[in-house]
DNA sequence: GTCTATATACAGATAGAC
DNA sequence: GTCTATCTGTATATAGAC
């Protein structure tokens, strides 16, 4: 009997792994169960008996992943060379943008925003909300401490994160193709982490 | 003659514009050539005998909207109150991005760009390419007038411009719900340009 | 639970009359 | 050029055997 549930848990996680995937890569409507099926390797109607019908199946499988991809709390403790860890957080976060599977995820949930607010909400709390989150307490933290002068953390955190997306994240959204020289992206960040903490000296 | 040339001039603008409306408020693949013959009141073999096919037509049709929405350039001319101007062009920015149609415009583009990369470079080159091309000639000339000290002059640009984009920009894409009272965001644009003239003071 | 085979609907694209 | 009627493929979802 657990053997049973086990071999049809699998399954389920087959099919959502499939489902990502394809879903993301090519949207919503271009996907066929068929297709999902297929590369799961199990047949149509094992989809439907796990999930009932394709937009379940969706928001369920894009759902996953939205969760899924979180950052390192222990990058936003405040360290002794302030520089230094700003630009850290630069560059964790400039990784987090370039990953293939974060791109078509925004990119889906955007697709499907009218269609599935629900989903653009689960994104948006798990990622861009979350991190603002995290960046504004150390602001806050280290306003407290004297290191900087900052009148509203919450501001200050929306403004230094969105200038580290830059160019690069519309870029790859839209893939529009001229990327970004690696180096000239690193002068970027130390530009942001430069005027950002001129601007915000105590 | 040149009155039947009238007449289908008049039919292919009406296509336009129902394919407009209809692809970016629903997608590529959710909407149907017969649903755009159906808004534009005309039959679906003048749709095809106009654009040849469903691909054609949507380039066609965004591409359009891609170039229409310009930014006017006398904003970017040096003027007496910097602290003012860089206001108006953040306000002026800000009205751009909550536009239902550039929402959309760029959502479609998002959603398509693997499919049609050319799409998204000619959004991409007609908007925010464009408009950060602008700014960084603008903040070049109050650099050599000494009113700012700007190393880079793109850099700064994208800088200004992403900051300005803040949560507003995600948030409207995404449909999450929550939306940013105006003066909140008032107040966010003024924390914007007073940070940015302090970073970048001479 | 899982499979193969099928019902039903609608999409993109075309043929032929006017 | 524009229309109505139609062809052909493929999608979602289900029926019934194992």
């Amino acid at each position: 009997m657990s053997k049973t549930r086990t071999k049809s848990e699998e399954k389920r996680v087959l099919i959502l792994d499939a489902a990502v995937e394809l879903f993301t890569e090519q949207g919503f409507s271009n996907t066929s169960m068929d297709q999902i099926a297929k590369h799961a390797g199990v047949s149509k109607q094992t989809v439907y008996s796990h999930f009932g019908n394709k937009e379940d199946l969706f928001v369920g499988a894009v759902g996953c992943k939205c969760a899924a991809h979180a950052i390192t709390p222990e990058l936003f403790e405040p360290q002794q060379d302030l520089h230094l860890q700003l630009l850290e957080i630069a560059s964790q976060f400039t990784a987090l943008i370039q990953s293939r599977e974060a791109i078509r995820v925004l990119r889906t949930c955007m697709a499907e925003a009218e269609t599935y607010p629900e989903l653009s909400r689960l994104f948006y709390d798990a990622g861009p909300d979350r991190l603002t989150g995290m960046m504004s307490a150390l602001l806050t933290r280290l306003d407290k401490q004297g290191r900087l002068q900052i009148p509203d953390a919450r501001f200050a955190a929306v403004q230094f994160l969105k200038m580290v997306q830059g160019e690069l994240q519309m870029r790859l959204e839209l893939n529009t193709g001229h990327p970004i020289a690696h180096d000239e992206h690193q002068r970027y960040l130390e530009s942001c982490v430069r005027m950002f903490l001129r601007a915000y000296a105590a």
